[in-house]
DNA sequence: CTATTCAGACTACAGATGTAGTCATAACGC
DNA sequence: GCGTTATGACTACATCTGTAGTCTGAATAG
């Protein structure tokens, strides 16, 4: 997983649209190309070749892994979500907050985007990191 | 501003370079060209072309203003940084945490991205939010 | 076995982005 | 007033991204 992992904080970054694709793959994989358009395409207003391309985009980057079936791949996610998610988020907070994650925090509670439940979960993890 | 404002939450993003660019004029406005490559080019190891053409696109996007001084301008925001680190915040906690903010916490207290300033600082937001 | 199908391989193109070069001219300096 | 200069306007090109079309042949179906 190493050479995967520098291919996430690479140059070569997952975009918009291959992210979709990704989603869908770590909420359920093995999937064939098709299958992933059933997932996919109404909701993104794409079609086949537009998810087929991403496919092969991915699997380029190394995010995806193929396996023969029949006259078919089963595309598999070799990036993990949990990789992916925490790269970009510490790369937000890095390239506009300074690297700080308080200041992200403030500005997300000063725009109404923390429930009473996000509030009651980071209250719960801070008591859990002061042990 | 309002129009400023449907530019920044429009199709037209401010791109990488771009911002680095406004973050230089943030700190500091109004600025010439030449100034601002003062400001990031030696950083950014860009040449003054490179920093003239993102000012233009910038001016085209309506995130900043100029005003004729002499033969050149001085550039100034008319978008607040305020708003566009909102707005990137925002969009990456929807985008990848369903828009919910306590999983990006999560995230970024599982990376140690978070330092014990960090933690006092949340959690005085915290007690503020809840008054 | 034959006809059909479908999916990967390959191609296309427009727009966005990153980086930089060229040129004309108004402003500047002497 | 004249020569110089700096700067905006315009152009260039490579790469990335978004979206999709075409074609071939191996797999599939009958």
């Amino acid at each position: 997983m190493t050479a995967n992992k520098d291919k996430e904080t690479g140059s070569e970054r997952i975009s918009e649209a291959e992210y979709a694709v990704m989603e869908a793959l770590w909420q359920r994989s093995p999937q064939t190309a098709a299958e992933v358009c059933d997932t996919v395409c109404e909701e993104r207003g794409w079609s086949m070749p537009t998810v087929k391309t991403l496919l092969s985009r991915l699997v380029a980057k190394g995010a995806l892994a193929t396996e023969p079936d029949g006259r078919r791949f089963l595309y598999t996610p070799l990036l993990e979500r949990h990789t992916y998610v925490g790269g970009e988020s510490k790369r937000l907070v890095q390239r506009l907050f300074g690297g700080r994650a308080a200041p992200l925090f403030a500005q997300l509670a000063e725009n109404e985007a923390l429930t009473e439940e996000d509030i009651a979960e980071i209250e719960r993890l801070l008591r859990e990191m002061k042990k």
